[in-house]
RNA sequence: GGGCGAGUGGUGGAAUGGUAUACACGUUGGACUUAAAAUCCAAUGGCCGAAAGGCCGUAAGGGUUCGACUCCCUUCUCGCCCACCA
């Protein structure tokens, strides 16, 4: 039989929330401590990653509020989204009603892991009180040209008639109805976060506190090359291609240049040429391809000779265009100037069609144009290069832009890969886009004080003839707010990435209801401290919360420009090698773990399987040894060390017959409240379960030898204060049957005695040629005269270094000695 | 194809230039028990040896160092991100 956790547990729950524990409010002149975790979708269920993510942050919430701070530690649901709509096509019902029941599960299970979340900060997304700001955020963009219409293709279903996610379409199929998929163009609405893009790259630099590769992820994404653009004329016209080169130096090697098949510029070229016919098919064929087929560098490359010539501006010389698959209109400037020779794509596409091969770029072993057998990349000299030749080629890249600025040739120029963020979804569920569609004045913006729009009561949902919203009459008609004519609204809502870009504030004051969020409340707690989250986040949530945060700063509404100060990306948990899923079937439900060992049980567990950043296996034998750990602890109460009240903090020095093993525990007590302290700060919450661990078996191990002492009564105390943010349940009733008042969560967090911790002595590891041959006990600070003598003397030593002579005697003070003969 | 990260006992992991395998799981043996569970004790990288002890050992190979899991180079494997980005 081990400890009642159902019981326990159940009490301390009761109790926090009785208590309002952990309601905080602002509180200017404490000092602050915002710990976000990043909130779930109600999908109806806890995973076992919500459960690491929120146990990794629930124990440093609970240790900052142990150590003084005013901890803001909110909880809330991103409760928009596909999900519940699907579940409302599926059994033609409300998606509010399911998403709600999901919330209320979810927020059930939560509270029974005994997460010390602030629960009168709930928000949930779906709510017209929360929606509203998005809305009203929108607007704002909108008015400074931040949001704008825009065609673009989706993913259409024709039997559907409605547009599906990439990951409903399955082999170019869609995922209901099997039928193919097709690209459509629709009016939509962007998020110009392009205008933004060089301020969200600089800043990268002052989050030196995000992992290494999330800010890498970021600016990969980001994308920004620095190149030169060069301009082609054509060959018998005044038209101008212009091309993007980040490899200016192979100028001189350009032997042909390639157009995507979207380039504007192509038909004209074409026009009346004899191959027109076949390329106007060639241009069909490729764009009517989704855009998720094509594989990359496998795919072979197709393209066809135009007819069309341009003079390259460096030498004159005319080289032919050509049309090709492997060109892209989304990047650069959709046309590139080809150096088969120095660029490997270029290369295959060259040998494929008999293009001339032409070396620029000498390398140390000698290259001939005729005997490449793939493209030389890497750096060399230059040759064949006008009057750059013989230069190294990366000062000839500088030169050679210089020039071409000076002679009108081209223009150093940056390009990104960041494109405007499309937020228009054709969904029901979702922030309906607070903008009218009037026949005389066009697009109109929702006034203000008609926020928010809300979403209608009642819909049909059956999956097929566009979103439900586009068929709720009273929703489409209305009057426009300018000339009060008949007018339609918007019925495409919002991407809920948009949602959750600025959640973070609104836990700040969720009830204000004339803006967002109160200035006040906002300058006092954010940023936020720490975030935590899963890495599948580090691109997109992340990048559009710090988009939003200098958006509103530029609006005056805040005084920072990047939202959280230190990021964590915990790692996923797997069961047998894969990550968890449905569909895999390897589900472990939290739930049930929670009903026959207890969250405490959970808690510990994941946090002590491996280290939060690492990916874990679940191990129910794991599991099993978690619990037989907290049973070990909890008996530590029956065995009568109770401490009275008047035995205070202090740690009392009594004469005992068992010195030694009592120095020695109390030297454990500090070493582990220094140990666990400077884990828990650095997250390595595994190696500080560990020390926790070695504690208990000190105290057993001292508990045989000298029973009943007041040094073990504050090692247990110790141990139930530093454990308690762990696992908080078992914390809490041990510290009231040991005769504690209050509560360990309102003790303060112990702090060591360095002077305890000092050892008078210390085993010398001694080595003879770097291996290990002897230990030797010694007092600290043993000079070296006296440690040579020692060492040489000792009789193991002796046996390896006789008749050899030491060639090398070196001393790590206080730690080692290695001999070299 | 490019970038990043990782590879340590039977298992999860510890040690980031100084005793490799802390802590835990598992396994084996023992104590307690009529029995089981629970608990407690002991052993637990490999090889040689009766023992004392020795040799080998952190994916593979090489290098730097008095000393390398740790730093450098080469190779292999796995994971993640990006990917026809000019």
């Amino acid at each position: 039989m081990g400890y009642n956790f159902k019981e326990i547990e159940k009490k301390w729950q009761e109790y926090w929330e009785r208590e309002k524990f952990f309601q905080v409010k602002t509180e200017p002149f404490r000092e602050k401590f915002y710990l976000l975790e990043m909130f779930p979708y109600p999908s109806g269920k806890i995973h076992m990653g919500h459960v690491r993510n929120y146990t990794i942050g629930d124990v440093l919430a609970r240790y900052k509020n142990m150590r003084g701070f005013n901890v803001l530690h909110p909880m809330g649901f991103d409760a928009f989204g596909q999900p519940a709509e699907n579940a409302a096509i599926k059994n033609n019902t409300d998606p509010r009603r399911w998403t709600i029941g999901c919330i209320d599960e979810m927020r059930r299970e939560l509270k029974r892991m005994g997460f010390s979340y602030d629960w009168t900060r709930e928000i949930s997304t779906c709510l017209p009180e929360y929606y509203k700001w998005n809305q009203w955020i929108f607007l704002r963009m909108f008015e400074k040209g931040l949001a704008y219409r825009k065609k673009a293709s989706v993913n259409w279903c024709p039997d559907c008639e409605t547009t599906l996610a990439n990951e409903e379409v399955i082999e170019g199929r869609c995922w209901r109805c099997k039928s193919n998929v097709i690209q459509k163009d629709l009016e939509q609405w962007f998020l110009k976060i392009t205008a933004y893009k060089e301020k969200l790259l600089e800043d990268l630099k002052h989050l030196v506190d995000w992992p290494e590769r999330v800010l890498l992820m970021q600016k990969n994404w980001l994308g920004m090359s620095e190149g030169v653009e060069i301009y082609f004329r054509l060959k018998d016209s005044e038209d101008v291609i212009t091309v993007f080169t980040t490899r200016v130096d192979t100028i001189f090697g350009a032997t042909y240049l390639v157009l995507a098949p979207e380039h504007p510029i192509l038909r004209k070229i074409i026009k009346g040429k004899p191959q027109e016919e076949k390329i106007v098919n060639f241009i069909e064929r490729v764009c009517s391809r989704p855009k998720t087929v094509y594989d990359s560098a496998e795919c072979s490359k197709e393209g066809m000779f135009t007819g069309g010539f341009a003079i390259n501006p460096v030498n004159n010389e005319e080289i032919p265009i050509w049309v090709a698959d492997y060109v892209l209109m989304e990047y650069g400037t959709g046309a590139i100037m080809a150096v088969p020779a120095h660029d490997q794509r270029d290369f295959l596409f060259a040998r494929e069609n008999n293009l001339p091969i032409r070396v620029v770029i000498q390398s140390q072993d000698y290259i001939q144009s005729s005997a490449l057998t793939e493209a030389y990349e890497g750096d060399g000299i230059q040759v064949d290069s006008g009057q750059f030749s013989g230069l190294p080629n990366q000062e000839a890249k500088v030169k050679i832009a210089q020039w071409m600025e000076e002679t009108g040739i081209g223009n150093k120029r940056c390009h990104w890969r960041l494109r405007d963020w499309l937020i228009s979804r054709q969904r029901f569920w979702g922030t309906p886009i607070p903008i009218i569609y009037c026949d005389r004045c066009g697009i109109v913006a929702v006034p203000e004080e008609d926020l928010p729009v809300e979403l209608p009561e009642r819909a049909l949902f059956t999956g097929k003839g566009g979103s439900p919203l586009g068929r709720v009459e009273s929703f489409i008609h209305t009057i426009c707010p300018r000339c009060k004519s008949s007018a339609r609204r918007e019925t495409d809502t919002m991407a809920t990435f948009f949602d959750s870009s600025w959640y973070f504030l609104r836990y700040c004051s969720p009830y204000c209801k004339d803006t967002p969020f109160k200035r006040e409340d906002v300058s006092y707690w954010l940023p936020v401290d720490q975030y935590i989250g899963g890495i599948e986040h580090a691109v997109l949530h992340l990048l559009y919360s710090r988009f939003f945060t200098k958006f509103l700063k530029d609006l005056g509404l805040i005084e920072f420009s990047e939202p959280f100060q230190k990021l964590l990306t915990q790692g996923m948990v797997l069961k047998d090698g894969e990550v968890m899923s449905k569909s895999k079937g390897n589900i472990v439900d939290p739930d049930g773990i929670i009903d026959n060992f207890g969250a405490d049980t959970l808690r510990l567990y994941i946090l002590f399987a491996a280290p939060p950043e690492d990916q874990m296996e679940w191990s129910q034998q794991g599991l099993i040894g978690a619990h037989r750990f907290l049973n070990r602890i909890f008996r530590l109460v029956e065995k009568e060390y109770r401490w009275t009240n008047k035995t205070k903090n202090t740690i009392a020095f009594k004469p005992d017959d068992d010195k030694e093993n009592r120095e020695k525990l109390l030297r454990k007590i500090h070493l582990t409240i220094k140990k666990v302290t400077e884990d828990i700060e650095s997250f390595k919450f595994n190696t500080a379960i560990a020390s926790m661990m070695e504690f208990v078996n000190e105290i057993y191990r001292v508990a045989e030898s000298a029973l009943n002492t007041d040094i073990i009564q504050e090692a247990i105390k110790i141990l139930v204060i530093l454990i308690s943010p762990f696992v908080p349940h078992i914390a809490e009733e041990m510290w009231r049957e040991l005769g504690g008042n209050e509560t360990v969560s309102k003790q303060g967090w112990p702090v060591y005695d360095s002077e305890i911790i000092k050892e008078n002595t210390i085993t010398y590891v001694i080595q003879v040629n770097g291996k290990v041959r002897s230990k030797i006990e010694l007092p600290i600070d043993t000079t070296e005269d006296k440690l040579r003598e020692v060492v040489l003397s000792d009789r193991k030593i002796q046996s390896w270094i006789i008749e050899k002579p030491v060639k090398k005697f070196i001393v790590v003070p206080n730690k080692l000695v290695n001999i070299v003969i």
